[in-house]
DNA sequence: TCCGGCTATGACAACGTTATCTCATCAGCC
DNA sequence: GGCTGATGAGATAACGTTGTCATAGCCGGA
């Protein structure tokens, strides 16, 4: 009843509104209507859109009328079948902290849209036994042009392995091995938290309690270094009773600050390699009755918004999240596989929840 | 030279390799190539995939074999080309939270993830005057099969109507406006600030500060309603010098805060619209020397990481903000167009900032 | 004048899937 | 025994772009 046959017309065939007239309909503008109303080849509408070489002025401005009457937009799937790019790259992230993994978003999709790529972001698990598998599908499935990575998936040999097979362009935020082997976006940790351990020594603290970062996070170790490295300059003993390890959360900073307080010669200052430890220190000498910064310096790591939210607003070392995640986005869309390395600057950011120490702290024997 | 011709062969002809035995090359396996080791039609392939009606256990069972042996992952570029759906969902929102997007996208992409689409996150600024172009252009390039969006972009007339001119599947996170014009999950925020307002007087407090959220946002003023109910329901009349907008930041928290506390009759108990605004409360609480919860009670509203890393821990609504992005995913995915509607529970939480009024406050001479 | 190289454009195949149509088989029914 | 409808499978044409090749015009040098 319905099945109308006419001999040639088999398949889907939907021949286009022919003329020039109604191109506002309910179906998408191609790029044949473009050509169309230009008056010109599909291959050079193409050309045109593509920004190759060899397009005269006067068709490129025809096209480009015909571009903005119809308004156009190219379909990404029939580019990424038809060419060997796809106009996306894929963020891959194993982190549970929402402040980090939004500013790189932020930083990431804002050098895409730049570009007129898009991001995919694909969360995942390090300690699953799928991830290789995760990442080679996502990356079969959607044929991406690059993938920018985040720590600590940074630092898995079996995914970087998978990547390096399929040859597709990567950058690292952070990397902590393999360094030279893709490229690189990252802050100088030692120094940062050098520069930290130095700031609070100019205040007149000796005793300064270090808590760490997850083990997983190579900056966690460099951080560590970078302490030593200030204490060492100011002709401070270093005592491993000091440092305690933290998961970068807000329990174990103040778990660890419990067990600092609780020492016999306890730190008159408290450094966490996390904003969110920090805010931990803060709440557990709330706890115990210290007050900061009056009895206790507490500095943190990071400047998230938590910084500032916390009372006394944290001294902390700014992480420049959303500017490594457009330089690490820039480094992919601008070199590709080619391997470069880019280092962002980092900052001291000094609010009040450092002090000079008390004088003359009864307990003190030290030099 | 390189040139050979051959009559036939003209274009990108690149035969596979024949034979059974070299699939773990560079080459990305293809249907054609599973459709060969299983030794079925393409179109047998393509039904398996897709789950259609009218295949033999014994074909699905030799191509999923295959499927596993080559490894296959289907291109969405030729799936949403060929086919009319994209497998990709796009998620439209224009909100500075940190902590509400990632819980949001969490949940939109662990139900995605389940039906094995993908989610494309689109930030956008509700006030740019190309906000609708953008949406066009994001759902034509990459062809979305429906869009989610979060307040406050689910209110913005001209974007909405985008929408239906395109006909695409929406649903939107507690709308304010249209309300039954699209699929919407939500939470009951009347109830909620009703829950905590009752709560608040429960423990003996009569004069308690409101602050309201955006202006943009219609759950500021629904939870104003709550306020107000509650009130009304405990006989306690309305004073508006109690209510003071807010923006949702701390900032704003902390402004209101300290304008309601100069007041001749301060209220014992604030109740802020979130707990960005809440911190602002204990900051500025702390900063004028009024500790809490002794002398001031405080409530916030989200339960945000946030409400538990400030001292002392909010007392605060929980707003599941990841399932309510996973019942958006799901509404999507399982009705499409048809609009359905889903209301999820919220919780109040009690911790340590509220507590009941000091006993006999002198200025408190109402009844 | 003719050739070679550059510029500019178009024709057509190919990309890897799904949609449509066709055909074969098989059971149940008049 | 042939008709009908449900089931199972394949051939082939799209889908909307880009890649490859062909070709035409133009300029400069042999």
């Amino acid at each position: 009843m319905v099945n109308r046959r006419d001999g040639e017309m088999r398949g889907r065939d939907r021949d286009l509104p022919a003329g020039d007239g109604a191109f506002a309909r309910m179906t998408r503008a191609t790029i044949k209507d473009v050509s169309r109303v230009a008056g010109v080849s599909i291959k050079t509408v193409s050309r045109v859109l593509n920004k190759e070489r060899y397009v005269s002025d006067d068709m490129r401005q025809k096209v480009e009328e015909a571009v903005a009457r119809l308004n156009y937009h190219p379909s990404l799937a029939a580019r990424t079948l038809a060419g060997r790019r796809s106009f996306q790259i894929g963020l891959i992230h194993d982190n549970p902290s929402p402040y980090y993994i939004f500013n790189m978003q932020a930083g990431v999709g804002q050098r895409c849209r730049e570009a007129d790529f898009r991001m995919i972001v694909q969360p995942c698990d390090i300690n699953s036994p799928g991830l290789v598998d995760d990442i080679g599908a996502l990356i079969d499935q959607a044929q991406l042009d690059g993938i920018i990575m985040t720590p600590p998936v940074t630092d898995v040999g079996t995914a970087l392995a998978e990547l390096f097979r399929r040859k597709i362009p990567v950058v690292r935020v952070q990397p902590g091995t393999d360094l030279t082997a893709t490229s690189a976006v990252y802050i100088d940790n030692v120094q940062a938290a050098d520069d930290m351990t130095a700031y609070l020594i100019s205040l007149g603290h000796r005793r300064i309690g270090l808590v760490t970062g997850h083990a997983n996070y190579f900056a966690s170790g460099q951080r560590l270094t970078g302490y030593r490295q200030a204490l060492q300059r100011a002709g401070i003993g270093f005592d491993a009773s000091l440092v305690f390890p933290g998961q970068f959360d807000f329990q174990s900073g103040a778990a660890a600050a419990e067990a600092l307080l609780a020492l016999d010669e306890p730190p008159t200052a408290i450094f966490a390699s996390s904003d969110d430890m920090a805010a931990g220190v803060l709440a557990a000498a709330h706890r115990i009755g210290i007050s900061v910064p009056d009895q206790l310096s507490v500095a943190g790591f990071d400047d998230t918004d938590l910084a500032q939210v916390v009372w006394p607003a944290l001294t902390t070392i700014r992480q420049p999240i959303r500017d490594l995640g457009y330089a690490a986005a820039d480094l992919l869309l601008e070199f590709g596989e080619t391997i470069e390395r880019r280092q962002l600057p980092h900052e001291l950011i000094v609010r009040g929840s450092t002090a000079p120490p008390r004088p003359m702290d009864p307990g003190s024997s030290r030099g």
